[in-house]
DNA sequence: ATTGATCGGTTCATATATCAAACCGTTGTT
DNA sequence: AACAACGGTTTGATATATGAACCGATCAAT
């Protein structure tokens, strides 16, 4: 492991829930030597990416970071052009809807829009999502680069008791979804969750992202499935356009045939 | 020099004029080997923090600098206080207006905000304030932390026949910040653009940042000077309580004076 | 087709960073 | 006063990063 990767690797140590990080906790959570961990808190210091509160000594993440931000979406405003889609999808189905880019060879979460039609519902806190274990991430081994499947078997990372953890598993998930043009995830990565992803694409006909709308268990009914994943297709298509891309002709073949399939199962041949 | 810094440093080469470079023009920019940066690259590119086009080859700023930049405002809502100061800052002076925060020993640019109302005006297009050069600089050397000065006094970079190049003249721009409680840039860094920078405090009482206004020198009278001074201590304090701080005494004491300096000079004792 | 310039990417002695462990001074608790 | 935990520093054997030279591919001009 490269030095400045481990560098990088203690700001992904910051959450939501402990935005907040001393010297000795980093060291226990990097499972890392003091003397580096300093040095390298020192180095993302002075480059901005984190700052000291100045009373309590500990490390949070810094002002050089809104910057680079904001020059991403300026480079590549992928926000922009996904979150009115978002709102929508969030709306119509009622559910929590979310936004995953591809970058190399990990899904990111750019952007989630929870609906606030249910006390209950599924908050999307994570910054990568398994390749494995969610639909976001089946959804880039099924239409993504083909080197995604075997690096993905290569971290099958059990989260739930339902979650694949064989590359023949992975592979079936892969296969189903790229029958349907979409990708699910029953409670496998998180025990009480379903989620439907569609996929994303760019000018050059890649897999950009993905497009998911993660909902609660207990009330996720064929009915509302068959919503989420015609409003799926809506917002994939919309953001798909607005990224400069176009859906792949397989992909909307796909969708043709699953858009009903509670009632039209015996057509498919 | 640490390996983490020359990786991290790559990423501050990406700007708006050039928000994509390869690895050969990366390492001109850098002045550093291509093997190196290649791994360094390589290592942002894992973490996110970069993406390679695949068509043009090229590297641009990745994904996940919207995740921690969106984390850090969760932590430290830093913009959020700022930006409606900024807008009728903007608005009142005609002028462009800026906020910057101090992390660590550096001056960082968090967000500004141009005023339509002339065609000619200032674009804050700097990432990192030279602390001798801008009002915002010099507003953090004298209102901060005691280091700041001998910091400010290793770098003394020329950037117009005007930036002082030598500690006393440094020195003597930061006692008259002292006195009238903000400082002034007159073409110290930009030739043709007049700063004037107030500061701002946070909860524990120490200097947080700076807020701005730069003009174009050749519209810069006397009463937009005196515009401006009033509008900038109303913008401060604004965020400064926002932003969970409140403003010493004594500057609250030196903004007295400064008010009107044109007619009331001759009541400083 | 050949040259030459430039590109992204790789190799191998050598310089540099890393790590465990012991240490220092400070702070807050018992 | 004793203690424990903290942030931060030092040590020296060992693991890792570095960079000049190198490679093959691409492309423009001859």
């Amino acid at each position: 492991m490269s030095s400045a990767s481990k560098a990088l690797e203690l700001l992904s140590l910051f959450t939501l829930t402990q935005p907040e990080i001393g010297l000795s906790e980093m060291c226990r959570l990097a499972k890392r030597d003091k003397a580096t961990t300093y040095r390298h808190l020192q180095v993302l210091e002075k480059a901005g990416f984190i700052e000291q509160n100045t009373t309590s000594k500990r490390y949070r993440l810094g002002p050089a970071l809104l910057q680079l931000g904001r020059m991403r979406e300026a480079t590549v405003p992928r926000k922009e052009g996904a979150e009115t889609a978002l709102v929508v999808l969030a709306e119509k189905t009622g559910e929590t809807a979310h936004v995953s880019v591809l970058s190399g060879t990990t899904m990111f979460a750019l952007i989630s829009r929870e609906s606030p039609q249910h006390s209950t519902r599924a908050v999307i806190d994570v910054t990568k999502f398994p390749l494995h274990a969610t639909a976001s991430g089946v959804c880039a081994v099924a239409f993504g680069p083909d080197d995604l499947f075997d690096l993905a078997c290569n971290d099958l990372k059990t989260y739930t008791d339902l979650t694949p953890t064989t590359p023949e598993a992975l592979q079936a998930l892969v296969a189903d979804t790229r029958t349907v043009g979409m990708a699910r995830s029953d409670g496998r990565y998180q025990r009480d969750i379903n989620s439907i992803s569609a996929p994303i694409f760019d000018q050059t006909g890649l897999l950009a992202g993905a497009v998911s709308v993660a909902s609660v268990a207990s009330r996720f009914t064929p009915e509302l499935e068959s919503i989420i994943q015609t409003e799926l297709m809506a917002a994939s298509r919309h953001i798909t356009k607005s990224w400069g891309g176009i859906i792949p002709a397989s992909i909307e073949k796909a969708w043709l045939h699953a858009t009903s399939p509670h009632q039209e199962l015996d057509t498919t041949s």
